[in-house]
DNA sequence: CAAGACATGTAACTGGTTACATGATTCG
DNA sequence: CGAATCATGTAACCAGTTACATGTCTTG
C-alpha cells in the first residue's frame, strides 16, 4: 500500500486534483514510483472512504466536476507514523538479470546490453542537467529541496551504476570474442 | 509474465520439481528474482497445460507423487525468441526513496538509512565472498558459469551503490544538524 | 517416534496494467 | 471549429502475497 503513502507525500507539498498527480508520477516522483491515473484515482477514492484525504469539488454552473484533494488530519498523522517506520528492501526483479543468468545468445545479450547502456547514460545526462539547473548549492538547500535532491543524487549514483555494470559486461563478452 | 521465463531459464539449467525450483528462487536466481513456492506451483501448471513444460510423475507404490518438470521443444523455442526479445527497464518502486522525498522526520531518516546501510553492506560482504570462492579466474569461465558471474557482478555493484547512497544522505544530514 | 526437510497445493486478497469510455476547456 | 490538454472514471485481467491445508520421507 505504498501508493498510498507516495499520495500521501505529494499531497503534502501541495494540495492536487488526481489529474495533477498523475502528472508529477511521470515527472520528479515518477522517476521512483510510478503510478497510471487509473491506479490513482482508484486508491484516491479509496483514501477518501478511509478519511486520509478530503475533496473540495469545484463546478462552477454546473460544469466540470473537479477534486482537489488535500490531506485530512488523519491523513498526516499517517504520514508521519508512516515516515517513522523503517522502509523494507526494495524487491528487485530483473528480467534482463535472468536473461544474463541463462546466458543462451552471446550477441543477443550484447545488443540488449548496449540498448540499456544507452538508456542509462541518457537519464544519468538529463538527472546531471536537472541537478545543475535546480541544485546549485546543495549544502545550503531550503528543507523542502534536501528531500528531493537526495533522491535525485540516488537515481544519478543508480544509472552510474546501471552503466558500470554494462561495461563490465560488454568487457566479458569481448574478451570471450577475442577467444573464439 | 516474466516468472515463465526464469522458470524456463532454470529448467534448462537442470530438470526440477516445484520445490526444487522454490529453493533456487531462494537462493541463486531469487537474489534478482524472488518467488514463494505457491506462485511456482501455480506458474508451473499453466506452463504444464500450454505445452512449455512437461512433468514426469514418480509414485512408488503409489506414495509420494513428485512431479520432476522438464523444457518441452516448445518451451526451449519460447526461452530462445524471449532471450532475443529487448528486456524491459526494470520499474523500480522505492518507498524510501518516497521517504526521502517527504523529508518530514530528519532522525526517523538518518536511523533508516543507517539500517538499510547495514543491510547493503551484510549483503555486499556474502557477495564478495561468493564471487572469491567461485569465480577465482573470471577471464577463464565454461560458458555456464558466465551468466552467473556476470550477474553477480550487478549484485555487488548495485549493493556498493546502496552504500554510497546512504553515506551521501547520511553526510547531509549531519552537514543540517551541525547547522543548528 | 518426533522433528525437520521434502513435497504439493487451494483460496482470498492486494496491487498494478491494459483497454475502454466520456466529456470540458483552452488556444490557435 | 478542431486539436491538444484537462479531467474523471469503469472493467477485465495479471502478478504477487498471505494464510491455510495436507501429507511423506529421513534421520537422530
Amino acid at each position: 500500500m505504498a501508493l498510498e503513502h507516495a499520495i500521501l507525500v505529494s499531497l503534502a507539498e501541495q494540495p492536487a486534483t488526481g489529474y495533477d498527480l498523475a502528472r508529477r508520477f511521470d515527472a520528479s516522483i515518477g522517476f521512483f514510483w510510478q503510478a497510471s491515473h487509473q491506479q490513482i484515482y482508484r486508491v484516491l477514492a479509496r483514501m477518501e472512504s478511509n478519511g486520509l484525504v478530503a475533496a473540495r469539488t469545484e463546478s462552477r454552473d454546473g460544469r466540470l466536476h473537479k477534486k482537489t484533494y488535500d490531506l485530512t488530519e488523519e491523513g498526516r498523522g499517517e504520514l508521519t507514523a508512516w515516515s517513522r517506520e523503517p522502509s523494507p528492501r526494495e524487491a528487485l526483479r530483473s528480467d534482463f538479470a535472468v536473461k544474463l543468468r541463462g546466458f543462451t545468445d552471446p550477441g543477443a545479450i550484447a545488443a540488449d546490453t548496449r540498448r540499456r547502456r544507452a538508456d542509462h547514460a541518457d537519464r544519468l545526462e538529463r538527472y546531471l542537467a536537472s541537478e545543475k539547473r535546480h541544485y546549485r548549492d546543495p549544502r545550503n538547500l531550503p528543507a523542502h529541496e534536501r528531500g528531493s535532491w537526495l533522491v535525485l543524487r540516488g537515481g544519478i549514483l543508480t544509472e552510474q551504476q546501471g552503466i558500470a555494470w554494462c561495461d563490465e559486461i560488454l568487457a566479458q563478452l569481448d574478451s570471450q570474442e577475442s577467444d573464439a
